[in-house]
DNA sequence: TGTACATCAGTGAACGCGCGTTCACTGATGTAC
DNA sequence: TGTACATCAGTGAACGCGCGTTCACTGATGTAC
């Protein structure tokens, strides 16, 4: 890569991370300006057209990459589960520390897809449902059942570890610790209910 | 009162009414604008001031209104589940009746609490902390459980109704009904788990 | 009931501001020979 | 290697726009006597 590739692409990361590190409990993705996010990378504001189409087309890269994070976590998780067991304490304290680590690419996927186009919250749709099929999968492998019923207990799942992500994200640590311990109990809750339900449907195991 | 009053009290109630209906899936509260409300109530945007301070008190104003027709809600579905009996199906259906009545009044709840005032996101946290405590309430007479895991179920259980109501409230009436089933799905999930639990800790029942 | 004054919801003009976007330009980097 | 030209990321000036907010005002409604 020559070097004005090179620095083309460097300014590209910085246009992005400055959106990034934008996004807050007071200001979501909506509430980006052009303006703002140029002077947070260094650059003027007509520069930032020789990246991005207009804030659009930014918003849903920063939802791929976004989604290129939560495919880490999941691999992240995959590996401590292995080596460690306890299924749901170990994901949601992995995923605690994600939140963390990439504050601002979880904003773009647990914020409000409120206000945005039809495009960015069909993408964001998207990367959600590729994690909740990744996981309804590992269900419906682990415990032998129908696809519709792991679907069913893995969209339960997600939206409250989002959802608890979310509330997470803009407390103390003292707070999160309660959020997470109650988050731990509702996925046990329905992890417990899908065996009992089970059984009942299928009383011959 | 007064026809003075009466006629600021109607102006009061087309400011209200324009900033709900503004709403959507593509304009949640922080992008309502002042003059815009305005002119959709039919008033010069300086008459806005005779009535709220600012945008954020009217948004203060929705939130509470929207927090009558919860309860309202709540009385609602109490009352066909005494009549009927099947309680999850009753406040599902229930629950999606008022989200087409009262549109503009969910939005505020259930769109994006980002972007906004940390005390709007309080407010808006007020009403539906407050609506989880009186699921708990129900939930722990009529499980005769602790407090803390009603609330776990609660909580649960209102996140993953009002995440289907965001999820809802756009979309085509059969795919609606898609939503609809596995929600239910979902909560008669977490009420076996909460029974399944409840044997296991007590097994003197 | 009639009159004189006070109140106050609603108004139009005007303001300064940050925004997104266009344009012609610069000068370092890349390429062809 | 050196030269002449092409490319193109980054720029500053300028634009029109809708915004929130202020101000002095109007005229119907309310009040006191």
């Amino acid at each position: 890569m020559g070097i004005r590739a090179q620095q083309k692409e460097k300014t590209r990361r910085a246009i992005i991370q400055a959106a990034f590190e934008q996004l807050s409990a007071q200001k979501s993705f909506t509430q980006l300006s052009l303006r703002e996010v140029s002077r947070q990378a260094g650059i003027a504001p007509t520069s930032f057209y020789r990246h991005f189409k207009d804030l659009d087309e930014l918003g849903l890269t920063l939802v791929d990459e976004a989604g290129v994070m939560l495919r880490q976590l999941m691999r992240q998780a995959r590996k401590r589960i292995a080596s460690q067991g306890s299924v749901i304490t170990t994901s949601v304290q992995t995923f605690v520390e994600f939140l963390q680590t990439n504050e601002g690419a979880f904003r773009i996927l647990l914020q409000a897809n409120s206000g945005t186009s039809e495009e960015f919250r069909a993408a964001i749709s998207r990367e959600v449902d590729h994690f909740i099929a990744e996981l309804a999968d590992y269900i419906s492998k682990s415990q032998n059942c129908e696809h519709v019923f792991a679907i069913t207990q893995a969209d339960a799942m997600v939206k409250l570890v989002f959802h608890a992500g979310a509330e997470v994200i803009d407390m103390s640590i003292s707070q999160q610790q309660a959020v997470a311990e109650r988050l731990v109990a509702q996925l046990r809750l329905i992890v417990s209910g899908a065996k009992h339900e089970l059984k009942r449907l299928n009383p011959h195991h």
